[in-house]
DNA sequence: CTGGGTGCAGTTTTT
DNA sequence: CTGCACCCAG
């Protein structure tokens, strides 16, 4: 098909014209394609055309193709739109559905891909391979890596020198701080080696430039290297090595085919790779991305430097704004080879909105410093559609916390009230935190319930409380630790605070409910009958999967909440039973066995090892309800989102809560200095901790003020507003909120 | 309207 | 333990 027919079915099937800019990154032809967009200024939109161009016009074939993005959900989102313009596109042209089959596009994540293109090309260096999540990397390093094991002072040095990994609020032991005369304790070491393994990975190092390093480097290589050990034994994969050992497939001639083809119908190599979401792309990814471009270097890779968040993730926007001269470096190429396109119209917001946050995010001093932000980007262009003299950037305020909230209710009230909105899901409130609580979301969702107005809010940490799950895990313990020896025995509060509200939950359903009391005091007869040192014939699934099976459990199947709850604590226990038993080679967590000593009982390892590992991780970090992936949001609802969730949305009206945020140098800012000297592809932007984290804060609200269409509106209670102590970004924030117009009241 | 004392609660994000 | 939200004295 010829460009121009392409482009007039598309512009039929969506009533309007691409852009001249959108339109340049749709037609553009061979090598390296740097796409700078800015918010609503049609990205997503722009890559699934530009895909459906290089099918259609170009006839590439479509399993030469690779589409990757940043999350499952966007990733499903793309493939449904270029499904969904194909089916448009076969039904004027029924010849090109014989010839092109769109479910053979290499479409998903980074990591999905690797998984799935090792498999299907049968690498060797991954068969075979448990692919570890993150509860299930936490519970093998906490049982099996040695840094997290050893009782010694051996890693005393590694700890001193990671010492922001330890120093913080811990959850788990009621927030006391690490007091350096001795090791730090079993779940903070496991949880410091998560990030310092994963990063290791991540940041795409050189460990031989670490080996010459020496102290504490040559200490950090040994625990490194002994998880790395643990892995091969035991066939494990996390999703850190996942994308190392890809690129190991890409270097190997079983790669190198892969990516070439030969002439075989099924592989007819990679032709084209396009990445949506550059601009949180880390290290690693970047090398597989230039690997797998290296014979044609056709990649295009589409982002905004400006809305990078996943900095925790090894993400560093460098990658995106130092593209030009990453393919310059890897590809051999000249920089006048590497076609840059702005897209800079906003489709989105009011046009005073779009100002507002553009004029915002160029305000910073440090926003202007080289390498903060891709050079010559161009201002924002208001182009949307939406008008009115109305204050489309406002702001609610008052004396305390709960009199803004119920401002904030009041207003939504009226906006209902008076037809201004039909549905409460048309306005969304952002904030950093949306658990209940006093500090975050509770006086707003309270607020709103007060007013009839429903909330949706299912990241509010409210899991290990809901009835359903409180019942079954107390069931359980009241079979494995039916004495409670085990659970007194454990020294942290928290956890045995969380079992007793469990405990007690179950107690009141068993009081009901005779059947389950019934099951449990059965399970509990029948494990005393069992000698010392013997394997219980019944696994902690088995345990599990017969608590579900009586009521009120069983009679809960009808209530898909409970049920879809029930769902995610049954693949908890799954991951649980997966690991490995250290010293009982074959043998796994899921199995029991009667204490050495004395029959009738569960190990008091075991049961230990439960309590500390399993459900110290859970009470500490909490979870989240599981949420229906088709629904944003129930229209009847009004969600309170994460920054982080709303990324990509849109919604008519935008509150933001928390203009007092300061910028922290966390962890994850500071193991990149700790790394930088190591890594394989050494940044090419310098920046201090202060500044990054000044850059990712002033980002951060930048994602949020960009999702608004109608209105955006800060909650600002007084005390955000006098606060003294407000550092550089809270006073450029207090002045661009001075911007706005008080709207409440 | 400011500032010091008191009391209470205690990130977030993804594969 | 730290830090903030809020209150009340000045």
């Amino acid at each position: 098909m010829d460009i121009n027919d392409f482009l007039e079915i598309i512009r039929d099937e969506k009533g309007y014209d691409l852009d001249n800019e959108q339109k340049s990154v749709v037609k553009h032809g061979d090598g390296p394609l740097w796409v700078v967009a800015g918010p609503g200024s049609g990205k997503t939109e722009v890559l699934v055309l530009r895909t459906l161009k290089l099918i259609i016009v170009d006839n590439l074939p479509t399993s030469s193709i690779i589409i990757t993005t940043f999350t499952e959900k966007a990733a499903k989102n793309l493939f449904d739109r270029i499904l969904n313009y194909s089916n448009l596109i076969f039904q004027k042209y029924p010849d090109l559905e014989q010839e092109i089959d769109i479910h053979d596009l290499k479409i998903g994540t980074l990591h999905s891909l690797c998984n799935d293109i090792m498999l299907e090309n049968k690498y060797p260096g991954y068969e075979n391979y448990r692919l570890l999540d993150e509860l299930e990397q936490y519970l093998f390093i906490f049982e099996h890596s040695d840094f997290a094991k050893d009782k010694s002072d051996k890693y005393m040095p590694l700890c001193e020198h990671f010492e922001y990994l330890f120093q913080r609020f811990d959850p788990v032991t009621g927030g006391q701080k690490w007091n350096k005369e001795k090791v730090p304790n079993k779940w903070r070491r496991t949880t410091a080696a998560i990030k310092l393994f994963n990063r290791t990975v991540e940041d795409y190092l050189d460990l031989s430039k670490m080996k010459k390093a020496g102290e504490p480097w040559n200490v950090f290589l040994e625990a490194y290297l002994d998880y790395l050990n643990n892995l091969e034994e035991h066939r494990r994969c996390d999703f850190a090595h996942l994308q190392e050992k890809f690129l190991e497939f890409l270097e190997s001639p079983l790669g190198d085919r892969f990516l070439k083809g030969d002439d075989s119908e099924k592989n007819q190599g990679i032709n084209y790779i396009l990445v949506d979401e550059y601009q949180d792309t880390n290290p690693i990814q970047e090398a597989i991305y230039l690997k797998l471009a290296q014979y044609n270097h056709n990649l295009c890779v589409v982002g905004d430097d400006d809305q990078a968040l996943y900095r925790f993730r090894g993400g560093t926007v460098d990658c995106m704004v130092t593209f030009k001269k990453a393919c310059v470096n890897a590809f051999g190429i000249s920089k006048e080879q590497v076609a840059v396109k702005y897209l800079n119209s906003n489709y989105r917001s009011h046009p005073n909105i779009v100002n507002y946050y553009d004029d915002y995010i160029k305000s910073f001093p440090n926003m202007r410093l080289d390498g903060a932000r891709v050079e010559g980007k161009p201002s924002l262009n208001p182009k949307s559609k939406i008008s009115g003299d109305y204050p489309a950037v406002g702001y609610i305020t008052g004396r305390t916390i709960p009199i803004t909230a119920e401002n904030f209710g009041f207003f939504v009230e009226d906006l209902l009230k008076n037809g201004i909105i039909e549905q409460p899901s048309q306005c969304a409130l952002l904030m950093r935190s949306v658990r209940e609580t006093p500090r975050n979301a509770g006086a707003f969702a309270a607020a709103l319930r007060e007013l009839g107005i429903p909330v949706y809010n299912p990241r509010s940490k409210s899991f290990l409380e809901q009835e359903e799950i409180a019942g079954v895990l107390g069931a359980f313990i009241s079979i494995i630790d039916p004495d409670f020896t085990a659970l007194n025995s454990v020294v942290i509060s928290n956890i045995r605070k969380q079992v007793e509200n469990w405990l007690e939950e179950y107690q009141k359903i068993a009081q009901q409910y005779p059947e389950i009391a019934e099951y449990v005091d059965k399970s509990v007869k029948k494990i005393s009958k069992v000698d010392a040192e013997e394997w219980i014939k019944v696994n902690i699934l088995d345990i599990f999967y017969h608590i579900l099976a009586h009521s009120p459990f069983n009679e809960w199947k009808d209530d898909p909440e409970k049920t879809y709850r029930l769902g995610m604590l049954s693949t908890i226990f799954e991951t649980y039973a997966s690991i490995p038993y250290p010293g009982h080679p074959g043998s796994s967590r899921g199995e029991l066995r009667t204490s050495k000593t004395e029959g009738g009982i569960i190990s008091y390892g075991w049961r230990t090892t439960f309590y500390y590992a399993l459900i110290g991780l859970l009470s500490s970090t909490g979870l989240d309800d599981p949420e229906n992936e088709q629904i944003i949001t129930p229209p009847d609802r009004l969600p309170i989102m994460t920054v982080h969730q709303a990324k990509g949305l849109e919604f008519p009206f935008i509150f933001v809560y928390g203009l007092n945020l300061r910028p922290r140098n966390d962890d994850s800012i500071l193991l990149e200095d700790a790394f930088s000297e190591f890594r394989k592809n050494p940044p090419l932007v310098d920046f201090t901790p202060e500044e990054r984290a000044e850059h990712d804060l002033i980002r951060f609200y930048y994602v949020a003020y960009s999702r608004a269409k109608y209105a955006l509106i800060h909650l600002v209670p007084d005390a955000h507003r006098k606060s003294g102590n407000l550092g550089f970004i809270g006073k450029r924030l207090q002045k661009f909120e001075d911007k706005a117009e008080n709207v409440g009241g």
